[in-house]
DNA sequence: CTCACGCGGATTTTT
DNA sequence: TCCGCGTGAG
């Protein structure tokens, strides 16, 4: 038997309610992951075969701590073969079910998956074949658009409908061609194709209906239509469906999640059981009744309450100030206060704020004053041209015809096959209705060349069937031939080439030949094989690695959206205005609960100590413009703040301040 | 190609 | 204000 002792009595009869649909509104900072992964444990220790149980994240991070967790409370595997619970994020669940079955949809097997920018390549390419090559549709705009309309919540605006729809669904169909002329699947088309697959193939859905017989969803109130759908699809018949969430933590509205799925959880589950965790592990009762007292304000959410044995703890600290750059310094110091007169290292620190623009003066703060700092979010890694032509390669070794990748990678470095070339070569293929890479292999094509870029295409075809060759040999290691190729193409100087200070091109090399040595895993399948694993993880486990490298005494900087899920045992929430927070865009679209919601998040990251902030003017566009305080801020009772007037207090001058400091963290150093 | 200049746009972002 | 883009010249 597990021992459930360490939970309390709800999350104790969350973990023991197997049969049936339960919902479970876990609360910020409940203890939710225990509780799951108890349950898993006591649903084994029942009797259950692990194989048949599936649990769905969102994120790989939560995938990742339940599964590690899971293990160290299953009895250890005695074989590999052994059954084990899937815990896996609802991309790689459908990522596996379809490298079982997608030939049944027509594509083959071996389907790469393109992540945005890949996705981007395509629209740009359908645009300009449909509309010539300059006009005024951004690709961007008509991506989302598609993303939307797969995940189901396209919003149907008011305006000239039929048209925009028309012209949607037009480009769709010749996307999703186009992405399947390259054997290739989008992030939506994993969930969509897998649906798919349900519907037109019910064996397929029977036999996954039978493998996963019990069903758990993680961050409930985030998933969308298809996401509902797949979940309805696997568990409407055995009904062994256990929801977690929470619906005042629901913040990815935007995103099409469906904070309805959750509220009406019993339209679709009318015997479901509820059950609510609200003892909170985290925060101290002040942090804890504003929190509540905030979220109090919202119609439509199920009514809970988070309490603690935490004690009462400080009071939230309200304070006010005349710009952005004296709210940043003013932290700042804070920060280095508690450092220095408490001993709190930076890392128990983080500052939450609502965009990341933000983020520019207090990093400015943080710098000039000494404080190391980390910032979240921002798309670094995957914009990193380094990584994306390495990724690029990757994915025409696998498969050539993959005409995105293949086009990204087809002249870099410099080969002799300029843009003409290729417009050429994607006209000739589109022509003759194959892959661009296949265009290249007919004789008859290269014909039409000029001598020299018909040398350039037939080089370029030797290089990538001679290391996809090598490819087919069992025993080759990744890593090696990897470095072998880039050797080759001498993709170092095409880094260096063109930058003036040589350490940045030594760092793109460093990064590149960091994943390259993570290549090689402990498997021992064919290198095929594995590159395509590789690939997927990197593209499915796009883990920002940002996030990875906690080591080291460093404050978070982050937004309120992507602090989801942390905590911090002490938090500054900055820039709480009206129009930031909520942000003026939240009146036209109706949002104001949402951005409540992430007030509320914000608040139930801190630990023990909350400070909340605002300004009376910022700089925005350049010019500094008056700002008030949030509407929110009149709902935090007045019983759990301390009011800072700002007015009355005179802060030391800067400079005296700063070398204040500098010269205590010299003494202590 | 590469650099320089000018223009526009600026919420949030799990995979 | 500031960054990223596209364009146009060399």
């Amino acid at each position: 038997m597990v021992d459930l002792s360490g939970l309390n009595p709800q999350q104790r009869e969350a973990a023991k309610t197997l049969r049936g649909p339960v919902l479970i509104l876990a609360g910020a900072g409940t203890g939710k992951t225990s509780m799951l992964t108890h349950r898993v444990a006591h649903m084994v220790a029942t009797g259950i075969a692990p194989q048949n149980i599936l649990a769905v994240t969102f994120t790989n991070k939560a995938a990742r701590e339940m599964k590690q967790r899971v293990a160290k409370l299953l009895p250890p595997r005695r074989s590999k073969e052994e059954g084990w619970p899937t815990i896996c994020t609802f991309h790689s669940l459908c990522m596996r079910i379809l490298r079982r079955h997608i030939e049944q949809l027509g594509y083959k097997r071996n389907f790469v998956i393109y992540d945005e920018s890949e996705q981007l390549g395509v629209v740009r390419k359908i645009l300009s074949a449909i509309t010539g090559p300059d006009t005024k549709v951004d690709p961007c705009e008509v991506q989302s658009l598609l993303s939307r309309i797969k995940n189901g919540s396209a919003m149907s605006e008011g305006d000239g409908t039929s048209k925009v729809a028309d012209m949607a669904a037009h480009i769709r169909r010749r996307y999703d061609s186009a992405l399947k002329a390259c054997n290739a699947v989008d992030f939506d088309d994993l969930l969509v194709l897998t649906l798919k697959l349900f519907a037109e193939h019910p064996q397929v859905l029977a036999e996954c209906r039978d493998r996963y017989q019990w069903v758990m969803v993680d961050e409930y109130q985030d998933t969308n239509a298809v996401q509902f759908d797949l979940v309805r699809s696997l568990a409407v018949e055995h009904r062994n469906l256990c929801a977690v969430g929470d619906d005042d933590q629901s913040i990815y509205g935007w995103r099409g999640a469906q904070i309805s799925n959750l509220l009406d959880f019993e339209k679709d589950f009318p015997e479901a059981k509820v059950i609510k965790l609200e003892q909170n592990y985290r925060s101290t009762t002040c942090i804890l009744e504003a929190a509540n007292a905030v979220i109090a304000h919202n119609p439509r959410r199920r009514p809970k309450r988070l309490w603690s044995r935490n004690g009462m703890g400080e009071k939230i600290r309200l304070q006010a100030f005349e710009n952005e750059e004296v709210e940043a310094r003013t932290v700042v110091e804070e920060i280095e206060f508690h450092r220095i007169a408490k001993r709190i290292p930076w890392r128990e620190h983080a500052i939450l704020f609502r965009t990341n623009m933000q983020a520019r003066p207090l990093e400015a703060a943080l710098r000039t004053a000494g404080v190391r700092y980390h910032l979240i979010g921002g798309q670094s890694f995957f914009d990193r041209r380094e990584i994306r032509d390495f990724l690029a390669y990757l994915k025409t070794f696998i498969n050539p015809n993959d005409d995105v990748s293949m086009l990204r990678i087809a002249n870099v470095p410099a080969r002799g096959l300029s843009d003409v070339t290729m417009e050429r070569l994607l006209a000739a293929s589109q022509e003759r209705k194959c892959s661009v890479w296949h265009a290249m292999e007919q004789e008859a094509v290269r014909a039409e060349m000029a001598p020299r870029t018909r040398l350039a295409v037939e080089g370029f075809l030797a290089l990538i069937n001679k290391w996809r060759e090598v490819l087919s040999q069992p025993a080759a290691s990744l890593a090696q031939w990897a470095n072998q190729w880039l050797a080759e193409i001498d993709y170092a100087a095409e880094l260096c080439r063109g930058e003036k200070d040589a350490t940045v091109g030594e760092n793109r090399l460093r990064n590149l030949k960091d994943l390259v040595a993570t290549m090689d895993g402990a498997d021992l399948s064919a290198p095929l094989d594995r590159l395509s694993g590789f690939l997927e993880d990197m593209t499915l486990g796009a883990d920002r690695e940002s996030e990875k490298e906690e080591a080291g005494d460093a404050v978070t900087l982050i937004t309120t959206h992507s602090c989801k899920g942390l905590e911090y045992p002490h938090v500054f929430v900055v820039g709480v205005e009206e129009g930031l927070l909520p942000h003026s865009r939240s009146k036209v679209e109706g949002t104001l609960d949402e951005e409540r919601r992430l007030f509320y998040v914000a608040l139930t990251r801190a630990m023990k100590t909350l400070t909340v902030t605002h300004c009376l003017a910022r700089k925005k566009y350049g010019q500094p413009i008056l700002c008030h305080p949030s509407s929110f801020l009149k709902d935090l009772p007045p019983e759990w703040v301390e009011d800072w007037e700002k007015l009355g207090r005179q802060p030391v001058p800067v400079d005296a301040g700063k070398n204040l400091f500098a010269a205590m963290r010299e003494s202590l150093e």
